[in-house]
DNA sequence: GATGAATGAGCATTCATTCAT
DNA sequence: GATGAATGAATGCTCATTCAT
């Protein structure tokens, strides 16, 4: 009972434990974003999230599972809002992809630095379900589907779409303004793309 | 240690030292690609070129340095090819531009990472000229004026655009056969891209 | 690397970390005595103190910070002490003074050596007041105001006596006996040039 | 003919070599003086006087040796420049020999830091024969004894006058005005303590 | 369970010295 | 004999991780 396999975060069990972790994690956050994964430090986080260090390694027994922890968080996040946009009821046309899509990168622009960081780390992420990165293109692979299209180069046109994701996200965030200039193109190139796969053959 | 510039690496005066900085030159293009340049170390490049520390900053004073070395050959190069395709002769349709930019992206393939992962560090490049990504920016900016279209939003398209050909960069590369799939797409949203902008608005 | 402020050493608050930071402060003052602040080597330290290279680093994040940690301490056992000199009772005759300084040097000769070579590293002290040596000479201008004479001189005779003192500091200590024909002529020298102070014109 | 004992620099036979030596000497000079024996570097002494690293380790085979031919050099001027005053021939006043001492002290003013630097790092000078230090004592000696006054103490005064000789020379020098108010007062220092020693008992 | 001291391998960098050309 | 490249032990310092209280 009191080995537990090694690299999995410590679930806590009372309030104060949950309390502890929530602190470490905005904190890793903060941190992993402000400077980058390797550069951030187990004491820095232990110091901003306000936790002795020893405390700190009861809940996350390394370094890595602590950035497993954020993964996760976050990748689950932006999981769910794929599948909501995916699966909204009156079918989506092509701008409102283009539009969800970007709706969603902005949401999560906050900790967008954390997830770049993170996914370019090469941290495995749920070493048996795969990766976070397969959960994406997988996601990118359902919404292009929903659009139409010929499902035959959806393979390939799933990564691309997930390389035009991460690479609205890693995008300067100009003010936190309705619609930057910024924005506008980034989301003609999401629609451009959509259309042009939607476009590339009838279904069937 | 305080007579010497140390901002500048030093040129080898005999053959033997220009094949030494050869052989540093390859393997930390190797590692810092592998890794990333703060997770590479300067011990491992030792290592891997067979040099001694010491010879390794005779050359290199240091990791920066080192990693400013690679920028500016790689860098060059990249420049170089972006040039010589904004400049061709005839003048450039939309469809050989997103070709040329492919093809710069495939030819250049090999030493992708470094570049990405030095872009990214944001180290300074050539004092005065100011980052590798800020001359890119340019590039990037006078391709899409010489396409045409509204000149007013040239500034956020080449930011946009740099992080398409960057995403397309980072594209995980199958096989060297002349056209994968993947590179289909990734030059179809290269053309998307800049037929959008070309079409903005007439001229003047 | 970055939150946490350098500048100080850190205050340890448990009973072993006392203790650890007593015993490499005794090392450092050996080894800064037998060599030099800069010919002793901080792993030295950690060595001799029985402290690993990382904790001596947790209580002084800095070979300066160490230096300073030991200026402090014997810095301000010095000028206590040159303070309870000038400020004693019944007036102080030029004979006190004297015997008073050289007893001075006397009782503190075991630590001279690393007052010597910190003093002489330039290395600041109390960030708002200036080096020991400022602190130094302002007291030999107060002893020196006390025994009288022309208040002219007494910025370049503070200077002076300083070395004067520092000189006898650096004397071969010839045993622990009450007075050695060494000291005896040391006290000579510093009566001598104190009546000659004293003597140099008359007050206002 | 070609292993000679390590430790000596080599004298070089062609008028070439001697410049180089001389060049090398005046640079280490300057070295020693503006930093110190420990910061200063081989690699900074062969910069500074446009000689290659190898033939800087030509002369002098060890960075201890260079420092040993400075120490010589300017250890040997010292002496000269005592013995002229020792002997010099209308027998010398107390005020004479403090002048004179004086003097001394300011005209090696310049090079002041590379003798006081390089006595106190501890290198042993011309093994056999005894230290500089020994030396200089005597010659303390000696001038004690010309002025008069009891013998018997001669030994301790001789250690006290070197080090006040030593403290004038690491008087901070103010301009090289002909008698700056530092000055005045090391003259008086001298003076006071060489007649002191004069007075203490009739000769014999 | 919380706290913070302890540990030590590792990192970037320096520099006296040697050696091949 | 001159040159400069090569060498590697050593230095100041960091940081993930463990352990005693």
């Amino acid at each position: 009972m009191s080995s537990l396999p090694p690299g999995v975060a410590l679930a806590p069990k009372r309030q104060r434990g949950r309390d502890r972790v929530a602190a470490i994690l905005e904190a890793a956050t903060a941190l992993f974003a402000e400077k980058s994964y390797e550069a951030a430090t187990m004491t820095e986080v232990a110091l901003r999230s306000g936790t002795a260090i020893g405390s700190l390694y009861r809940f996350f027994p390394t370094k890595e599972v602590l950035a497993v922890a954020l993964l996760e968080r976050y990748g689950e996040r932006l999981l769910h809002a794929l599948d909501r946009l995916i699966d909204r009821d009156p079918p989506l046309s092509v701008a409102d992809a283009a539009a969800g899509l970007l709706e969603i990168v902005r949401c999560l622009r906050t900790e967008r630095s954390v997830v770049l960081s993170l996914i370019d780390s090469g941290i495995a992420w749920q070493a048996g379900t795969g990766t976070l990165r397969t959960a994406l293109i997988g996601r990118m692979g359902g919404l292009l589907s929903r659009l139409g299209g010929s499902p035959g180069a959806h393979d390939e046109r799933a990564v691309i779409l997930l390389h035009l994701v991460k690479a609205i996200f890693a995008l300067p965030q100009d003010g936190p303004g309705p619609q930057s200039a910024g924005d506008v193109e980034a989301e003609a190139v999401l629609r451009l793309y959509l259309e042009h796969s939607a476009r590339s053959a009838p279904h069937g």
